[in-house]
DNA sequence: GGATAATTTGACCGATTGGTAAACATTACA
DNA sequence: TGTAATGTTTACCAATCGGTCAAATTATCC
């Protein structure tokens, strides 16, 4: 008989990775949907294809399971700032930075909703990661912009909502996609959306920065 | 003994109108933080200050309560859409859309936030008002802008993505909120920061649109 | 003030919730 | 191949869920 949840063992089998692999994919379908306290186990483990007392096995509780979720996604959410990067171009890192945002939301949408759920509900369970990890990021890539704006090659303006207003823009695609495709209509809610909302939102962003060209 | 829940009357007394407020009240602050799933109508009752079978006199089920809450916000969460003036300067226009969006954030985030959960849930109640009155006013509002772009007032982009632009870049302060507050830090996280968004979303979309000046 | 309608409450219901216990089945490994 | 560890399932639990009911209380109006 084993003590379970694969606290006894020292590395995990094959079957442990794959079934909270499973798992973790199917918790994300519900938990970014419904929320932390909208979803349910019984919901998951179906979506996962096993019994509840099954999941309950990998993951000890429903917490554990958000957890292990949002730690998983956090790393992937942020690799695109973490690229934004210091020595180029402002004009074109500015751009990639919205391609590569644009695309997170195109490719990861439920990754997008499972924060944006968390924000709703006043992050209870990750305003460490806020105050810590992520606001380290936000400053040491804010410090840059304004090292942009002070030699005159963006416009004077406010780093920090510069970033949260790529943040928005881009995001908005993944978590409001319903809004988004209700008011488009049936005839521009396919995926050339997103090369629409590339297209203008480098416009509007580099314009609006006048940014200097090289 | 009454037919209960206010179905007989053919007016509405002073109590149903002032309890009807205080539940819809409690069912913002409870349903705009946790979705519809994840709220409870005991919790409800309990921030509206009532039992739950009194409560359920108000409204038969959790729904219902759900959809008056709703019924009501939408009206005026499009408001400054409605404002948004075919007439005016385009300059103006947009900046003073800018403006009443942000303040809406600021003084109606948890209306913001109600919507926003219900996006993210793929709009389950809202849907046909997305398809029908949202669309409509967006179509109208939006051919404003095309008209304008297309006789030079502002650069030549397409209208829907502007306004999906402007909602989101001011909406993410209501929504994100915890979020901007944390990457900011105390130092910044006073009411001021909705001047600092105001000065810099103005900046960014008039620039960005070179918009003629007058 | 009394009748009548409107409101409020406590006790309760079946279904669902997160989670457990233990028997059972399977796998890995010597 | 045997056996110990790992994995799965059935049956179950107490708490909470949305919601009902009838009795008790309060407001309204003649």
């Amino acid at each position: 008989m084993a003590i379970p949840r694969a606290a006894k063992t020292q590395r995990r089998t094959r079957i442990q990775e794959e079934k909270e692999e499973q798992i973790l994919e199917a918790a994300l379908d519900v938990f970014s949907v419904h929320g932390f306290r909208g979803s349910t186990i019984d919901q998951i483990a179906e979506v996962a294809g096993m019994s509840k007392p099954n999941l309950l096995y990998y993951f000890r509780t429903k917490e554990a399971m958000h957890r292990a979720l949002i730690d998983r996604v956090l790393f992937t959410w942020l690799e695109p700032l973490r690229a934004f990067n210091a020595g180029g171009d402002p004009e074109s890192e500015i751009r990639s930075y919205i391609r590569r945002k644009l695309e997170m939301a195109r490719d990861f949408p439920r990754e997008s909703r499972l924060f944006a759920n968390e924000m709703l509900q006043g992050a209870p369970h990750v305003e460490e990661e806020l105050r810590g990890p992520l606001k380290s990021l936000v400053d040491e890539k804010a410090e840059v912009i304004r090292a942009w704006a002070k030699s005159g090659k963006i416009a004077k303006c406010d780093p920090y909502h510069l970033i949260f207003s790529i943040w928005s823009t881009t995001q908005h695609y993944a978590d409001f996609d319903v809004q988004v495709r209700a008011v488009l209509g049936q005839e521009h809610s396919g995926e050339g959306r997103f090369e629409d909302a590339a297209r203008y939102l480098e416009k509007l962003f580099v314009d609006g920065l006048s940014i200097r060209r090289v």
